[in-house]
Order: structure tokens, then sequence, then C-alpha cells
DNA sequence: AGCCAGGCTACCG
DNA sequence: CGGTAGCATGGC
């Protein structure tokens, strides 16, 4: 099958109207021309343990309890699990939902060490209580660098304005429809959705959606 | 003062 | 199967 070019085309507007956005952010740095992020295993954990915290919840939110979590020296597997909930309640709470976040973290992490450093299944890290599809492929993909193409609520928000993608498809379809229509790169995986979300702050944020965008016109 | 944020689960018809 | 209430805080 032909691959529709547009997709690449939009990945190349993205990144000149906004540069390189050197996401997974480390320690609250972003590493603009650095892609071989994590560097230890830690580092690796502290991009799950982000990807569980920022669901439905802005960086900014999410930054202040890896803050708090970092101050206490849970950024660490061991640590993490003897710790007790209140504190990791505590530390988190600034994320939003820490109930049931701290019971996300918790479950991730009995798995994470069960991993014995080898990358997880994308069906066993869906088995967990609390990883679903954005979670489990930002952790592959920023974590693992699985080239694995990450769909959120901005993506579908900005492609079925764009008419690129029909509103009614499933995670798994739309994911297939950009993986189907671009190279199996993972900076490109990496860098693509990290400008798609920089992207839709600022012209896809509040309605009505993309008013502003110029990439609509590129596109017409 | 609302509305929004880098979702997921449980439960409903 | 699709649709949606509930989860919770901080920023703007």
């Amino acid at each position: 099958m032909r691959k529709d070019n547009r997709f690449q085309a939009i990945y190349k507007q993205l990144l000149t109207l906004h540069g390189p956005q050197g996401w997974w952010p480390i320690r609250a740095t972003y590493h603009k021309h650095d892609y071989d992020i994590p560097q230890t295993p830690e580092e690796l954990f502290e991009i799950c343990v982000g990807a569980i915290l920022t669901q439905n919840t802005s960086f900014k939110n999410v930054d202040l309890a890896l803050h708090n979590l970092r101050e206490h020296n849970l950024l660490n597997p061991q640590n993490l699990l003897k710790a007790s909930e209140i504190l990791v309640k505590t530390c988190i709470k600034a994320s939003g939902y820490f109930n049931q976040k701290t019971k996300k973290l918790l479950t991730f992490t009995d798995f994470f060490l069960t991993l014995n450093h080898r990358k997880p299944l994308r069906n066993e890290l869906l088995s967990l209580w609390g990883i679903g599809p954005e979670t489990a492929d930002s952790m592959l993909l920023y974590g693992w660098h699985e080239p694995i193409f990450v769909i959120d609520a901005y993506t579908k928000r900005i492609f079925t304005h764009l008419n690129l993608i029909d509103a009614t498809f499933k995670y798994e379809d739309m994911q297939a429809i950009f993986e189907d229509n671009l190279p199996k790169d993972y900076i490109l995986y990496n860098e693509f959705h990290a400008l798609i979300v920089e992207h839709a702050k600022q012209f896809y944020s509040k309605k009505p959606y993309g008013i502003k965008c110029p990439i609509k016109s590129y596109l017409a």
C-alpha cells in the first residue's frame, strides 16, 4: 500500500514550527537533541512513573510530584515499594487522582522488578491495572525506544480536525494509520508525538479548536 | 470562577 | 459492543 505522504509532511511542518522538543524530560530537563534518554535504570523508572502520573494531567503538576518523590528517594523501585502508602500519596498529591495513581504506581513497580532489565511486551503492560494503551506505548517509546506511535487526546483532536483520521476509529486503528504512513523510526515517533502535544497546546486547547492552526492552510 | 490537563477503570444499556 | 461517571489537583 502506498504511503499517504501528508503524515510525514506534517511532521516536517511541525518540526519547523516548533523545533525539536526533546522528550522525555528527565529531572524536568528537556534534551532537545539527545534521543539517548534514558541512560540509567533509574531514569527509565522515572519515565515510567511520569507516564503513569501524567494520565489526564498536565506535566507541570507531574513535575511537582516527581520532585517530591525524588526528595524522598522514591524514584527507585525498591524504595517505592518499601515506602508507606501515605508517603507516596503525599508526594504525588499535586498530580491528581492520587489514590488511584498510588495503586497504579505500586502495581507497575511490582511488575517492573520482575522484568530483570528486559523490555516488557505491550500486552504485559496492558494487563496491569492502571496501564492503558497510551501509557504502555509511552513507556515503550520513550523508555525502551520501541518504534511505536503514541496516540493521545491531542493526536485525535488535531488529526480528526484535519480530516486525516476518522474520529470513530479505535486506538490501535489510529496507531496503524500513523505507522503505515511513516518510516518505522524511533526518533521520528519520539519527536512527532512531542510536537503534536506542543502544537495542540498552542492551537487546539480551547474551542473552537484549530482556528489559527497554520497546518490547515498548508494542507489546503 | 470555570475550564482544562501528555487516561483508565467500572459499570451501564 | 459503545457511551460515560468518577477519579483530584494546580494553572491559567
